[in-house]
DNA sequence: AGACGTACCTGACCGC
DNA sequence: TGCGGTCAGGTACGTC
């Protein structure tokens, strides 16, 4: 569901609530998501936040108790604000209690997401995160890099660019539109992409999601940020669930990549 | 290795 | 109104 750009205005809506504060107790009205709840949940009371951050997808809190708490949103997740007083609505997986009677609760009718821990040591080695590449807004993520990865695989430059252990945080959405504003074709097998294309791909990972991210996000259905509303960066979508390129007034067309759906512009977009 | 398909789950929407 | 089919911001895992 949420890309990095929905990912991180969450985060940012959490910050004020969730840096420095404190987890009262953690409730859960069901015993797990994509994977089990931990079980120490039960035990843990008055729990201060450390640190707030993001890596790829997932939200992580650090713990004054020397572990961390790890958020992933799936497809449908959304982290709300609540008054702590409020009975758990259809899909309320979970509640974080904090003081002056304010929760944040993880809703999520698919329930591909997941709530673990890990200790705050080593949570780079924690296996959900230990195969990831590099966050695309940093400056290790560079046509360099990139092209050594790419000149030696054969997959398309789509699938590659969805690929967590290549750069995360790129999901369907955002894998479509930078590939549009690049003008390549999303079947392109990356080994045939120039030193040139890459790197105006790699320019245009970082603009598109810098701007999602200035934008709040994207809204399709599910997504909302932490007050419950709308992020405005659809209305900017150049080739996702659009109908006519507004480039060259072409129909957008479809096609599978790895069972998800391609939305391009044939004529802009060329192998 | 790396490239693929599959599974996990609910809800919205469309055509009959 | 209801039913079946299809689709949806993700990703770990099994198989070839």
């Amino acid at each position: 569901m949420p890309e990095l750009p929905e990912v991180e205005t969450i985060l940012r809506g959490l910050e004020p609530y969730l840096n420095n504060g404190v987890i009262k107790e953690i409730t859960t009205h069901r015993a797990d998501m994509r994977i089990p709840f931990p079980p120490e949940f039960k035990g843990w009371k008055n729990i201060r936040i450390e640190k707030i951050r993001r890596r790829a997808k997932y939200i992580i809190l650090e713990l004054a108790n020397g572990y961390a708490i790890l958020i992933h949103l799936g497809m449908s997740g959304k982290l709300l604000l609540r008054n702590s007083c409020n009975a758990p609505a259809k899909h309320d997986h979970i509640d974080f209690i904090l003081e002056n009677n304010k929760r944040i609760t993880l809703n999520d009718p698919r329930r591909f997401g997941l709530v673990t821990i890990c200790n705050s040591s080593n949570i780079n080695d924690h296996k959900l995160l230990s195969h990831l590449g590099p966050e695309p807004l940093t400056d290790s993520f560079n046509t360099k890099y990139l092209f050594n990865i790419i000149y030696k695989r054969k997959k398309p430059i789509k699938t590659l660019i969805m690929d967590n252990s290549v750069v995360v945080g790129v999901g369907n959405i955002y894998a479509c539109e930078s590939l549009f504003r690049s003008r390549i074709h999303p079947q392109t097998q990356v080994n045939k992409l120039s030193k040139e294309k890459v790197d105006l791909l790699v320019k245009n990972l970082k603009d598109v999601l810098s701007e999602a991210i200035q934008a709040g996000g994207s809204t399709l259905k599910d997504y909302a940020k932490l007050d419950g509303k709308s992020g405005y960066f659809q209305h900017n979508f150049a080739v996702y669930n659009q109908k006519k390129c507004k480039t060259c007034s072409n129909n957008i067309e479809k096609l599978t990549q790895s069972g998800r759906t391609t939305f391009f512009c044939p004529s802009c977009q060329i192998i």
